[in-house]
DNA sequence: AGGAAATATAAGCCCATGGTTATCCTATGT
DNA sequence: ACATAGGATAACCATGGGCTTATATTTCCT
């Protein structure tokens, strides 16, 4: 049966010794005078009940006893401090680093687009963009931050306004050069987002709130807007486009305006942060989103 | 570049707790109020700059980074305990056991047959028997004590009187009977001991210093006393008997005094013990032998 | 809402720790 | 024999470590 271990002090102060070759050396390491390693050694051999140095010969040397017992602390107390390193370590890397979940619409052409902007800033975070296949993106286990576009009214986070939207039809060019007037949606190929958010406007629901009259279910369904406005860029049909997902595309003249009106639905875009374990980035990354955002 | 190690207190406290399951429990098994632990645990976060325990759940639990420091922590000192008590065993182990060396003869015939009484009186010790093939039995790595025959006039170790000697001719008592007097050295083949040790008596000795005519070369020789004595017993000539060696055969009848003169010589035995290093059973054994010796 | 259990906090205090200085002792080299 | 270097010992003392008690707070269950 062990008794309980010596206090660490004589054990660094042997292993000290140990390393040094002499109690002077092991002294003048520690910054303390030269008896107060004598008398540490001294009450660690007490300890021990075995000489652990062989003071016969000048410097004094560890013995067989006293090597081994040397390698023992420096192993032990090296795992020690190497895992406090360690956790010293990845607390700083969680405080320099934040994850964010959002759909993959959102990821592609908002969000990924204004991360050159922020790394210029904050060089010394880093953003870790994790996309939510399908449904509301959630916090939870790694992640910190989600981007929705909803009602806003959620309790699993501290909620914080983005943008509102605005929804309008959108083309290629060819194909809206091939109406005189706004291109009717009853006659194309209308491109349709099928997902379990059930937040987003759908084409349904855009014919019925302007008015229009509704068309039969024709064109393609996508599961995300990737998809979708990839169909658009290749003159496949006409797609709902969200300021935040096409607004850059439409500017950039590679989509055009279908000439219908558009929609401005009362939900909007929201950061949702978790309020628990939220380092020093999260805080950064989330302050500079929402004052940095706009749709497009 | 890691910081100084906290104080150990703080490290068995946090281990206690991740062990035993709660900050009350770990109280109890070190013999401390609770609030001494709480406190501990705080000031252990403090120095490592994250938090190990998750307080939130009551009984507290180990977060994931407390997990992996109390793992270190149990490995580490466990490490350390693990050396002491192997040091410690190792020096019981020191303790309980001494290691004698003298000749094969004395081994034989004298020392081994002392020893089971000696285990009677010490059961917990163990005399570990080193014999030397020729020359003086010496101290030194390993060694504790000697057993050795001559002027006792050593400086290597603390020399203590066992028992003189005396010499006298034995043989078989088939060979006795072939004569009516004393049997004659120069009738008979003499058994000769040739050994680099200088003290022993010699056949050419014994017969100048007896007065009795000195005897041509002739019989055997042989390197030690266990084959001459075994050569003795077989009849096959006649051996200078040393009392520690041929004493007890002599008194069982299976060899017998050959008539002639005995030779008390000046030299005798003596126990030479290591002075240093000598731990309980080599003073222990020594204070035996020196109060048990007797030649036969 | 209230009680039980576990943890946290603050204040207080005793005493042992962790050194120091001064000096002695021992081994080794010249 | 002497000088040097390294280690040992004794006496001393300031400080803070390592608790304690008392009480508050928080979580969970009924």
């Amino acid at each position: 049966m062990s008794r309980a271990l010596p206090p660490l002090r004589l054990l660094t102060a042997f292993a000290a010794v140990a390393r040094t070759g002499s109690i002077q050396a092991a002294a003048a390491e520690l910054n303390v005078t030269q008896p107060a390693i004598s008398q540490a050694v001294r009450q660690l051999e007490d300890h021990a009940g075995v000489a652990l140095l062989d003071r016969a010969r000048r410097p004094a040397r560890p013995t067989d006893a006293g090597q081994a017992l040397a390698t023992a602390i420096a192993q032990g107390l090296g795992q020690i401090a190497e895992a406090l390193d360690a956790l010293r370590e990845a607390d700083l890397q969680r405080d320099s680093r934040v994850t964010v979940a959002c759909s993959v619409g959102v990821a592609t052409y908002w969000l990924m687009p204004r991360l050159a902007a922020f790394y210029k800033a904050h060089p010394d975070l880093f953003v870790n963009v994790v996309t939510t296949p399908n449904g509301v993106p959630a916090l939870g286990d790694g992640i910190d931050i989600a981007v929705r576009y909803g009602h806003g009214r959620w309790s699993d986070g501290l909620v914080r306004h983005l943008f509102d939207e605005e929804v309008r039809p959108v083309c290629a060019p060819a194909l809206r050069a091939r109406f005189a007037g706004p291109v009717p949606p009853g006659s194309v190929s209308l491109l349709h987002v099928r997902t379990p958010e059930t937040s987003w406007v759908t084409w349904d629901e855009y014919l019925r709130l302007t008015g229009l009259p509704p068309v039969r279910r024709g064109g393609q369904t996508f599961t995300n807007y990737v998809q979708t406005t990839q169909a658009a860029l290749d003159g496949h049909g006409l797609m709902l486009g969200w300021r935040s997902i096409t607004g850059a595309l439409t500017a950039a003249g590679q989509l055009v305006d279908a000439g219908l009106p558009p929609l401005a639905p009362r939900d909007a875009f929201y950061l949702v942060a978790r309020t628990k374990r939220g380092g020093r980035a999260v805080e950064t990354f989330a302050d500079w989103l929402v004052t940095r955002s706009d749709p497009a």
